[in-house]
DNA sequence: TTGTAGGCGTTATCAT
DNA sequence: ATGATAACGCCTACAA
């Protein structure tokens, strides 16, 4: 464990200055190729890594991006992990920051404490990626003035920053058509995540619509409420069966997660899916297609999710002057067989989101 | 968009020098609680946010912990996500760096510029995790040579690195001894995941001790190899079934994923799991507890794995002189009813793990 | 092609 | 309790 070398002790090893060893690091020209491998072996010799610290600090720039992502905690009933859904857009990111040269910096906001993790991390980046539900709307709008900030999931918020999103209305009312026109299903119940998440309100809104297409009646408010976790399914699919004398024919869940959860009560219940009463989720997590009966849900581009928000928001880096843009990405129907289909035969129906820029 | 302040604005607008402001900001002692009212408040006008590298400059010392790990890649085939595994692993390190006051940083090697992005990874962080699979040996040992290194998942490594790892041996021995004595399966078959995966050779390693231990034949090779993915345990199931007149009575698959792979081929072969032929896995992934028959496998301590493996990067970033230390997690047996057991409650085994230090 | 030297934003030492 | 002022390690005009 030797010192930590700098540029200098390179420099001097190779007979060379600072400067052409930092030109022949970063791939410039201007230099001969004996310099070149003077200088590189040299740098190997010593086991020199160039000090991002000050690289940093004389360009203005770290090459990190940080991802800020909601910690919904590990679930003390099933003490099952958080939504899978964080991981593949997590993947995404890095994919998408890695290829740019850039790297990624990561961070749950673990209940409390969230804002001074936020302002911490800020320090360490060019910019964030900020999940929705991660930072409070305040918070946000704080963190928005001194550093670059995309928003990831959620709809509607502060019109000043770029937001990349999933059609969630879309792919909702595409199912719940589905489950209405082609299933001709006439009770149905809708189970919500989050009661502030905007991405679960979203789905709600798609449902009503394609309810109200339908000449159905249309719910002002969700019939419960599942906090997107599995044990939350749970508990609101035994609540629906608590409250009512006989079972909805349609449960319509807010994302996979619930829906598993959903399913279990129901098989306990001695309740069939879809015989008795249809299920179906949002996101087409892996588990989605292994649980029995398949779920029949609304797929949703996760990776490519984390992917765009990082584009997004390195776009921005190069050009703060950039009008703000909002990226809606499509859902996909995922048809299995929990909504009543046979085929175990995925078939697909593409979401159209409405606006973009 | 304003430009960036600096500590110096905050410093004017306070009426104190940076000093004072710095001192302020690191919470240390030496200024009245009026200088610090104002300096927060000047700080907060602006909307200052404290310049990491800069920082960083100064202490030596970035604050940032990096997570190397492997990426599988998107499998081609059924295009489902690498390991879940790596997931957890992330998770747990973050948890174990956030509540240390640091961040982690990742980074995903991608098949072949894994060297290059290491090293650039290495310049920005204090110390690196290094899952196994993600660099070779000889890579490992460079940069080990200029950043602390502590090596997750990865058996007999370098003597000189902290290593992690779980205890996949005695899990799977544990695992196999149920199947031969507890059911009393003689014809056995395993499948191996990535040849130099020390974590499969593990794994078989404990699946000869037991079988060897239950007086039977010990095979010298894995019977298929199927590359840890789900695509990949289904074709290992499908060469197994070609190659004899009849299947084997249990199969153990090196990891859950390859088993859920070989649940299917099996479905569609005709063949009854449990009845027909048992089927294992390991590391109990989500859909483990999903797929059906729900899968008999071995619970590895994936976040906590993380989690050790920042401590020990901490402990050593501490005291670069403390010894070497390798800790081994313990795993558990998760029986279920792929493997012919009937109770769906889980009946747990937990493992002793051999040596530690 | 190569070298010189000032500057990047903070911390920390030493005065006061 | 507070203020100057050297580092910290690298980059980049500007010169040569």
């Amino acid at each position: 464990v030797s010192e930590k070398s700098t540029i200098y002790e390179v420099a001097r090893r190779s007979g060379v200055s600072t400067a052409t060893v930092s030109r022949v690091m970063r791939n410039g020209s201007g230099f001969s190729e004996q310099t070149r491998k003077d200088v590189l072996s040299a740098a190997t010799e010593l086991g020199w890594v160039p000090n991002n610290s000050a690289r940093s600090l004389a360009v203005r720039r770290t090459g990190i991006v940080g991802l800020l992502f909601p910690d919904l905690g590990v679930d003390e009933d099933t003490d099952s992990e958080s939504p899978l859904y964080v991981d593949q857009v997590i993947r995404g990111a890095e994919r998408a920051a890695t290829l740019a040269g850039d790297a990624v910096l990561i961070a749950a906001t673990h209940s409390a404490a969230g804002t001074d993790l936020a302002w911490s991390v800020a320090g360490k980046v060019d910019g964030l990626v900020v999940l929705a539900g991660s930072l409070g709307g305040k918070e946000l709008a704080e963190i928005a003035r001194s550093v670059p900030v995309v928003v990831l999931a959620a709809k509607s918020t502060r019109p000043r920053l770029d937001v990349v999103g999933a059609d969630n209305r879309g792919g909702m009312r595409e199912l719940t058509r589905h489950l209405v026109s082609h299933h001709a299903y006439r009770d149905l119940a809708f189970v919500a995540g989050p009661a502030r998440s905007s991405d679960s309100n979203e789905r709600f809104a798609g449902y009503r619509e394609a309810l109200e297409e339908a000449g159905l009646p249309t719910p002002k408010t969700p019939d419960a409420h599942g906090g997107f976790t599995e044990a939350g399914g749970a508990r609101a699919m035994q609540h629906l069966l608590d409250r009512r004398s006989v079972a909805p024919r349609a449960v319509v869940l807010g994302n996979d997660e619930m829906a598993i959860g959903a399913l279990s009560v129901l098989r306990a219940a001695g309740l069939r899916v879809p015989a008795d009463v249809a299920v179906t989720g949002f996101d087409d997590i892996t588990s989605a297609r292994h649980v029995r009966p398949a779920l029949s849900t609304v797929r949703q581009p996760m990776r490519e999710s984390g992917e765009t928000a990082v584009h997004l928001l390195l776009d921005r880096l190069r050009d703060p002057e950039r009008p703000r843009s909002t990226r809606v990405l499509p859902t996909e129907v995922v048809l299995r067989t929990s909504c009543g289909c046979r085929s175990s035969r995925p078939h697909a129906i593409q979401t159209q989101p409405g606006g973009s820029t």
